[in-house]
DNA sequence: CGAAAATTTGACATGACTCAACTGGAGTGG
DNA sequence: CCACTCCAGTTGAGTCATGTCAAATTTTCG
C-alpha cells in the first residue's frame, strides 16, 4: 500500500461530501499520513490519550469497548471507507474508553489532534465534512440505539444480515453477538432455532 | 417571554462555544424565532418533514420515538438551554422519526433549514458550532448506549438519578421507565425493591 | 499434529415482560 | 363537597428471552 494512492481513496470520499479546490485537496492529503496495523494491533486503545482520526484504507477493524465486567462491546464494524475514532476524546482532550482493533493486516490513514487544528485553519470548509461526518454518525448510532431497546436479538440480527450481507463471512460469530449485545452462546441457539423452523417448513 | 429575551440566552449560550462579533450575533439571533409550545403539544412529529432546529429558552420536553408495536420510547428530556432536533431528517430532507413533545407550557427558540443554510452562509463559524454540538450529541449518545449494553435495569436507573437529581419531581414515573427502556411495572417494582432493601438494613 | 480458540449443547437461573386486578390521587361536573 | 371518571402507580401470577456455568465438539492455525 501507498501513501499516494491512500490519499488519493480519501480525497475522492471527501469530495463526494464537500468542494475542494485543487490546493486544499493537496493541503488536507498531506495532513493525513499512512499507518498500517497488523492484525490485532490496536489503532486505538482504551484508557488512552493518544487520539487520531483515521479513515480506514484496507482492512477491517472492530470497534469496542470494555464494561466493568471486562466484557467486550463491540459498537461497529468499520471497512473500506469509514471512520474510526473517538471524537470526544479527540477534541476534548481526555482518555477514550473506545478500542479499534485489526481484524486483518490493514492499513488507516490517520490525522493527530494538533494536525487537525492546523488543517481546519487552513481549509475552514472541513467543518462543514466533520460536521456531516458527525452528523450522519449520529444519525446511525440512533437507529441502533433505537432497535436496540425496541426489538429483540433475533430482529436485531436479521437486521444487520440484511444491511450487512456477507458479513458473517468477514466476522467471527462471537463478535456478531457482542455486536449484537447477546452472549455467543445465544447467539449459536438462536442461529439453530432459524435452521430448525426452516427445515420444518 | 419575550423574543430579545430568548435570542440573548440563545447568544450567551453560542457564546459560550464559540467567539461571535457583534453584527454576528445580530445575524444569528434574528435567524430565530419564539415559539410557544403549550403542555402536551409537540414541537417535533413523526413522520413530519416539517423540520426545526430548535433551543429550549423555557420549558422540558420528552424527546420519543413510537415503535412498531406502538411502544414508545423516550430518547432524552430537554430542559432550559438543550437543542432539540432529528438533524438526520433536517439536513437530509427526509421525514423525522422522533416526537419532542412539551410537559409544561414551554417556549422554543427555532429556525427552518433554508433560513440555516442562509446562516451559515453568512455566518461560517457556525458550522464550526454545530459540529461541536453534534460531537457533544453523539457522544453522549454512546455513553447511553453503553450503559443500555452493558448494565442492568436497576444501575441504569441509580445512573440518570445520579446525572439528574431531582428528575423524578419533573417527570412522571412512566416517562422515567420509557427512558430505562423497561416497563412502568417494572420501575414499580425495582424502586419497591431498593426501598426494602434499605430499610431491612 | 497439537494447542488454543470458537462454537455448540445442556441444565438451570433470572430479569424483565404480560396481562389482569386493584389502589389512590387529580380533576370535573352536578 | 361529594360522586365519578381517568390516569398513574402498585401488586400478583405466570411466561419468556437471555444469561450463567460447565462440558463436549469443531475449527483454526502455529
Amino acid at each position: 500500500m501507498n501513501v499516494e494512492i491512500a490519499r488519493k481513496q480519501l480525497i475522492d470520499y471527501i469530495i463526494q461530501k464537500i468542494d475542494l479546490t485543487e490546493e486544499e485537496k493537496i493541503m488536507v492529503a498531506n495532513a493525513y499520513h499512512l499507518n498500517p496495523i497488523k492484525k490485532k494491533d490496536f489503532f486505538l486503545k482504551e484508557r488512552s490519550f493518544c487520539t487520531f482520526q483515521g479513515f480506514v484504507i484496507r482492512g477491517t477493524f472492530r470497534v469496542f469497548y470494555t464494561d466493568k465486567k471486562s466484557l467486550e462491546h463491540v459498537l461497529y464494524f468499520a471497512f473500506k471507507d469509514w471512520w474510526i475514532g473517538d471524537i470526544a476524546s479527540f477534541f476534548d482532550d481526555n482518555p477514550t474508553s473506545l478500542n479499534a482493533q485489526a481484524m486483518e493486516d490493514s492499513w488507516i490513514l490517520a490525522i493527530g489532534r494538533e494536525e487537525m487544528e492546523q488543517l481546519f485553519q487552513k481549509v475552514p470548509k472541513l467543518e462543514r465534512l466533520f460536521r456531516i461526518i458527525t452528523q450522519r454518525t449520529l444519525s446511525v448510532l440512533q437507529k441502533r440505539f433505537f432497535l436496540t431497546v425496541s426489538a429483540n436479538a433475533e430482529e436485531r440480527f436479521k437486521e444487520l444480515i440484511l444491511r450487512h450481507p456477507g458479513i458473517e463471512q468477514l466476522v467471527p460469530q462471537h463478535q456478531i453477538a457482542s455486536y449484537l449485545g447477546i452472549l455467543p452462546e445465544s447467539l449459536s441457539r438462536m442461529k439453530k432455532q432459524l435452521t430448525d423452523r426452516n427445515v420444518n417448513k
